[in-house]
DNA sequence: GTTTTGACGGTCT
DNA sequence: TAGACCGCCAAAA
């Protein structure tokens, strides 16, 4: 689904595909974002992910590498990041993602860099 | 046009 | 083992 319209190449634009690409009950971290789409700097797909704020993109699946809630602080209710997660079968508990490591996704071993080319220019 | 910040990651101390 | 620092690229002020 393009929720971005045919410009949907930008570098955010593909966190966000790369981001609503996350299977339900299933989370990712920044870093593997940022490693598929060669951006190299988690940081960006944090801060991408801060515009996508009512653009259908299931920011919540998207946690820190230690699989905690870091952005939850960013979300309309704090807790409702937990709650999601938790409504899609991912337990958590303080803020945390129990058994982050069989909860992990990789993108870059389930979805095709081609797809998600990023724009040189 | 320059400076600061940003939902982070990895490495060093 | 835990805490602190630096690095990544881009956007907003």
């Amino acid at each position: 689904m393009c929720y971005f319209g045919p410009m949907s190449n930008s570098y955010f634009t593909l966190v966000y595909r790369v981001t609503q690409a996350i299977p339900p009950g299933r989370v990712t971290n920044y870093g593997a974002i940022a490693d598929f789409l060669a951006l190299g700097s988690s940081r960006m797909v944090g801060w991408a992910l801060n515009k996508c704020h009512g653009k259908g993109v299931p920011a919540h699946r998207v946690v820190n590498s230690k699989g905690e809630l870091s952005g939850r602080n960013m979300f309309p209710s704090p807790s409702m990041m937990q709650e999601l997660l938790e409504q899609e079968g991912v337990q958590v508990s303080k803020d945390k993602v129990i058994n982050f490591k069989e909860t992990f996704w990789s993108p870059t071993e389930h979805l095709d860099p081609d797809e998600y080319d990023y724009p040189h220019e």
